[in-house]
DNA sequence: TTGTACGCGTTATCAA
DNA sequence: TTGATAACGCGTACAA
């Protein structure tokens, strides 16, 4: 017979009690759940026996408090809701850097702050309750890099905006945007345009870079250029912009295959065929590039190692590792599929 | 010219630093800083200074043992990263969380724990870093419902698998499956089956029974049933073993949109039109109903709202409100498009 | 091998 | 309105 609204819960039991259910003071319970060697082993099950008994669990804000770490990290989006869970690229990332946490104690955070990291998010990462971060998706102007390494030790998805000592995991953007528009130069396309990523992304410039070389090396004009956010529905304007502006195109290069899946659309409503009328190179070899009706030709990067490796260099950063890399370019090469 | 590897950060400041620059006592600072009414205004423009002279964050760990709070909330979802990504309706209900929780003060933590809801993961809900929290996709057999209430306040999206006294938003999937089947049956189907949902989960259990009162009330046989696990791969096999057994299917009642999606596929590898051969209704009516080639007629469930709904039941139990509502059941209705 | 005692940075109680 | 001071629960020298 409680009086209804919030009950009282019963509060947690305490390092305390079980030393005092166990006979043996706090500091010996605590070397027990920390695993310490200097323990004998009678004692150990009977502290065990306590814990379970009164099914203790330790209390993470005293503990890193204490410890001065906290056995977490956080993974920072600087993107809204909507793009997080819209681009397969990020559930690539995401998954890579829970297979490598997995295999270590820490725990893993995930702030999918507002495309602008507020106020909010920033306090969070200084407030102590997080060992270090990865930034995925940063934009220039957010102040995350001022952050790293001042108040915490950070790593990158991707080349950081601003120049820096800064750590991170990457390709060679401009690398893949070459090879994926020379792809298009090699089979003979002769009108070749793209649709570009956001330019306060380095990935974005990088890749019309990587456009822009191979159009030169080929000889032709890299002028039909239009910008998207890497977002179905800005693919799918920017798409119909380059038709009208240029409508004798016969290839398209797309910065993510994200957006490949809005330019196929915009193709397929004015009646051209792919890759007869005009072929598609994507980005990413995501799963968007084989669930599209038409499969797509597209640049593989390692997106779920990418993920991986930013865990384990953070990982290792925070375990006092001294000679840590500071960067990990990874490779990426063209996947032939349907498209081009 | 610092030496490689770990280079030692400037420890943060502390309220005793901020007080020591105000000339005020840390029990001042604690005041301004939590917006307590009773100080004067003078003193508060000082602290203030201060504060931002020394760029202070107060430290979260220290302040949650001391209040005993943590100013955050949990999301647990217990299925892996790639049904989390894959699946839209998530990204609804995590949108409407945020969105609740925007508005307050509390942080959330994401916790995509493998479908079985580790050690870890319970150990984490217990350890005091977390005041609450909300869980999606529970399935028969995890331990959440132990810990609800009797560790922390938990908001259960959908009906939790045992009965008790849990706090939960759902809609009515008996309902739903039945206004979706009931359409099969009024525009004239005469052989329905369905994908049921997984039956480790109440939504799978659910809006089974839904189909199967429709079809007893249309007088006829609930026979052309398999079961999948809300995901595209499952549906994929779970159509083609209904259309192997039951060849002469005009129409299919998908248990979520993700899966028609899947459905969809097979009929079509199949060379059976849609609607014509076979109708399909979907459940959910998530992007996935108006992305797929043919719009799905499906089954309508306000997602985002109910993660809103959820994330409000939460806090207004944490804030002490001593009559929320412990269910919050909103309704379904049909959205008819192309697909039936 | 075990226990004592102090400190981690806040909040909250009590006086002043 | 302000300032001491005692918790909060745990880790860890230091002592025994």
């Amino acid at each position: 017979m409680h009086a209804g609204g919030v009950r009282a819960r019963p509060s947690a039991p305490t390092l305390e009690a079980v030393a005092r259910e166990a006979n043996v003071s706090r500091a010996t319970v605590s070397r027990v759940v920390n695993g310490s060697p200097k323990v004998s082993p009678e004692v150990v099950t009977a502290v065990n026996a306590a814990i379970a008994k009164l099914n203790y669990v330790p209390n993470r804000a005293a503990r890193s408090l204490a410890s001065r770490t906290s056995g977490a990290v956080a993974l920072v989006v600087p993107e809204d809701i909507t793009r997080f869970f819209g681009d397969p690229y990020f559930a690539a990332i995401v998954q890579g850097i829970t297979r490598r946490l997995d295999e270590s104690e820490y725990l893993l955070n995930l702030l999918v702050a507002s495309s602008d990291p507020t106020h909010k998010t920033m306090r969070y990462l200084r407030s102590g309750v997080i060992d270090g971060a990865l930034v995925v998706s940063h934009h220039e102007g957010d102040d995350l890099q001022r952050v790293a390494d001042e108040a915490l030790p950070i790593v990158f998805g991707g080349r950081p905006s601003r120049p820096g000592d800064h750590i991170f995991v990457d390709v060679d953007n401009v690398e893949g945007g070459f090879i994926g528009t020379q792809h298009l130069t090699s089979i003979g396309r002769r009108r070749i345009g793209t649709i570009a990523g956001p330019l306060d992304m380095p990935a974005g410039v990088d890749r019309l870079e990587g456009f822009r070389r191979a159009m030169e090396t080929a000889g032709m004009p890299a002028d039909a250029v239009e910008n998207a956010d890497f977002t179905v529905a800005g693919a799918v304007s920017a798409t119909r912009r380059l038709l009208d502006r240029v409508p004798d195109l016969d290839a398209i290069f797309v910065a993510s295959d994200l957006m490949a899946t809005g330019t196929l659309a915009v193709l397929r409503e004015r009646g051209r065929s792919v890759p007869g009328h005009v072929a598609v190179v994507g980005f990413d070899d995501s799963p968007a590039a084989t669930a599209s009706a038409i499969p797509l030709t597209t640049v593989h990067q390692p997106s779920e190692q990418m993920g991986f490796e930013m865990a384990d260099l953070l990982l290792r950063r925070l375990s006092g590792d001294a000679d840590v890399p500071r960067r990990n370019i990874m490779s990426t090469h063209l996947v032939r599929r349907a498209s081009a």
